[in-house]
DNA sequence: GTTGAAACGAAAAAATA
DNA sequence: TATTTTTTCGTTTCAAC
């Protein structure tokens, strides 16, 4: 699947979106089609991997990890977080982007307390400059992905931004 | 359950985090615990708030919308975003963060191309002074979290950033 | 892409240890 | 109390249209 993603897709994708665990047959009935030509339409993103997988959402505040920070590394010059440390170095990292501009890395990070912040943060600060922000409540995470607007988009609720 | 997760709930947690569309059955044979006892487990995760739901995950690129970008804004005064504009108005916006210090929110955006991130950063703009920073690549995202170090952790893979 | 049928697997409940 | 088994239900997949 090379062509874009029509108006179809985008409703499967919406309500996969909403509900991950849908079967082919509710799949089906809410976007009016059967349950074999869904489940053929969702075989096709993921392989074309627009659909990457299916994960359960998880309030990190509830399990324990009510600290939430975002990071921007300015790597020391052979000292980058990317060159010299691995993953499992870092559990609390749950994202990692490099950036254009001045700072080469955006970090999001979750702890268990702000001792755990303080001690990540020095542990990050040896590999360059950082800067930190953290996070005093959170509107939207995972909010669903929607066609961009040259392709028809599905009417959006009118909600505020609290959830 | 207010009481703190156990080894077996994060272990729990770590497999729906890595398909969320396990059934009982797998599930328990992957935790040692048996169907009946792994759905109890499970139904209290979610009623005690900490699965919050199951949904797919989609690469943003493959589905058309190939920027990704960070937004930091200081809201003019009477003007603040989160007071003026409804979730609705910018679907291009994927999370809402308040933050510390002098940025009042953090924004991640997704868009379709240059020319609509330019023109989201511009309405955008309209509320207050504002820093963005465009993401090159994405090394983690959505990566599972794990219990806070006080607390038992899984053993993690020590594989490197990228994925 | 749809409809119908068949096979498979999962979930709930009851029985048992 | 937890696990196993059974039964029932839903889902998936295949074939025909």
């Amino acid at each position: 699947m090379d062509r874009q993603l029509d108006r179809t897709d985008w409703r499967i994708l919406a309500e996969l979106q909403r509900d991950g665990r849908l079967s082919y047959n509710r799949l089906g009935r809410l976007v009016n089609l059967s349950p074999p030509a869904v489940a053929e339409r969702v075989r096709r993103l993921e392989e074309a991997g627009v659909i990457t997988g299916y994960q359960v959402t998880i309030d990190p505040a509830k399990a324990g990890l009510p600290l939430t920070a975002f990071v921007q590394m300015r790597c020391a010059p052979g000292r980058c977080l990317l060159k010299t440390t691995t993953a499992g170095d870092y559990p609390e990292v749950v994202e990692v982007h490099k950036l254009t501009g001045d700072s080469c890395t955006m970090l999001k990070i979750r702890t268990a307390s702000m001792r755990h912040l303080e001690g990540l943060l020095e542990r990050l600060g040896g590999h360059g400059e950082l800067t930190s922000f953290v996070v005093l409540s959170t509107q939207y995470e995972g909010r669903p992905v929607e066609p961009p607007a040259s392709e028809l988009r599905p009417v959006t609720d009118s909600a505020g931004w609290s959830r």
